[in-house]
DNA sequence: ATCACTCAGATCGTGTAGGAAATTTCCTGT
DNA sequence: ACAGGAAATTTCCTACACGATCTGAGTGAT
């Protein structure tokens, strides 16, 4: 299916810094770029700006979607704050045998790369994707889970600065909410969930205001 | 724009169960029947894709998406009550003189039809949904916003069953919601919200099975 | 006689090419 | 330097061709 290669190709030029946000996607553009008609490259946008990757201005074309201010970062934190720790919970409580051991080889999976190249840090991106999604695919609840990717969280964070907050201490923090979950202890597994996306946005936000004491959910 | 008409026309054809569950949504044929060229029409479904009212089979075609299953539809409820007490809360912490001017015209807007025709019921359930969208709204929180709307929650309840659940006690609900926000008294709010949510979920899940003891979320 | 398989016609999704309308850009004239 | 207008680019839609899938009849086997 055409649309749906030149779908995924958008969405990799988008993830990869081609296309800049807020840069003008030209549909005869991309057409003559990937070697296809306009058509499917019309249908590859509409579904990107359902997915609100890409922003439609009726008969001026589509633009990427613009960087996250900082008030939206701060917004999409709360929002993960507010599902990812109960769902973390949740994964505690039910997931099953063949859950646990998928969270396992996912780790597994990523045993310490580190080095300091941008593939390196691609590949860890990935592996907080999976991670995440997983978790909220082990809590059961489907609506948790397409809310989160919905978000496309990873991509808006990669996109802010895709240098910073991903390393070993992001490792060691998916190992603890792993353990938790494969302990069933879901007190523990909301913490480590919670405390993990705190140590992301408070990296990220640095420097963060210090209204009031204590952290965003309390 | 031709597209955008398109895509509110098979939204509304899906709403008003002209296009019922599961049924198959051809491509020409809408295009004939809405008097276009099957482009426009292909654009229109792309998005809806995306927003999940319509399915997509390669080669196939599209179908609009299936009702809710039983457990689907608890998820979407957990889901609910995770995110729109929180969100009532934080209605009743920001809101802002503005804001709370909007509720109190909408809650104005329906006094007390309570008629027992179709129409009626669908103005009813047009109401609810802006409710709940503007409480999402006046939480603040784009996110928390979005995801609400994209479950289409109001859709898939009033697919599966639109003779019920909604009443004088609905509106009594709101309204008690919409005094806590007022009152910036955020714990009434998010119980008022829980309250309303639970009891629209056990009206519609019934006979509700007995596991355990207490409501949903403890 | 009934059932299963095969093959042909029809139907529909998918992609291409071309033309109309609108916007943007550049040039010219004041 | 600024306003007005025309050319060029681009979006948007239509019309058409190709290919795959589904439907039905017909044939053969059990």
């Amino acid at each position: 299916m055409l649309a749906d290669d030149v779908h995924e190709a958008i969405k990799a030029l988008i993830m990869d810094h081609v296309l800049e946000p807020g840069a003008r996607v030209s549909i005869d553009g991309l057409a003559r770029q990937l070697g296809v008609s306009p058509t499917p490259v019309r249908e590859a946008l509409a579904r990107l700006e359902s997915a609100e990757l890409v922003v439609k201005e009726p008969l001026r074309g589509y633009r990427t979607s613009p960087l996250l201010s900082r008030e939206q970062l701060d917004d999409l934190y709360q929002f993960r704050l507010l599902i990812e720790p109960w769902a973390a919970a949740r994964a505690a409580e039910h997931a099953d045998a063949e859950g646990r051991e998928r969270l396992e080889a996912e780790m597994r999976s990523c045993a310490t790369p580190a080095s300091d190249t941008y593939d390196s840090y691609k590949a860890l991106a990935a592996h907080d994707t999976r991670f995440h999604v997983l978790v909220a695919e082990l809590a059961g609840s489907a609506q948790v889970r397409r809310a989160f990717e919905r978000t496309h969280c990873h991509l808006h964070v990669f996109r802010l600065h895709y240098d910073r907050g991903l390393g070993e201490r992001t490792l060691a923090e998916h190992r603890r909410i792993t353990r938790a979950v494969l302990d069933r202890d879901p007190v523990a597994a909301e913490a480590a969930m919670r405390g993990h996306l705190e140590a992301a946005c408070y990296e990220r936000l640095r420097p963060v205001s210090e209204e009031a004491g204590g952290p965003t959910q309390g």
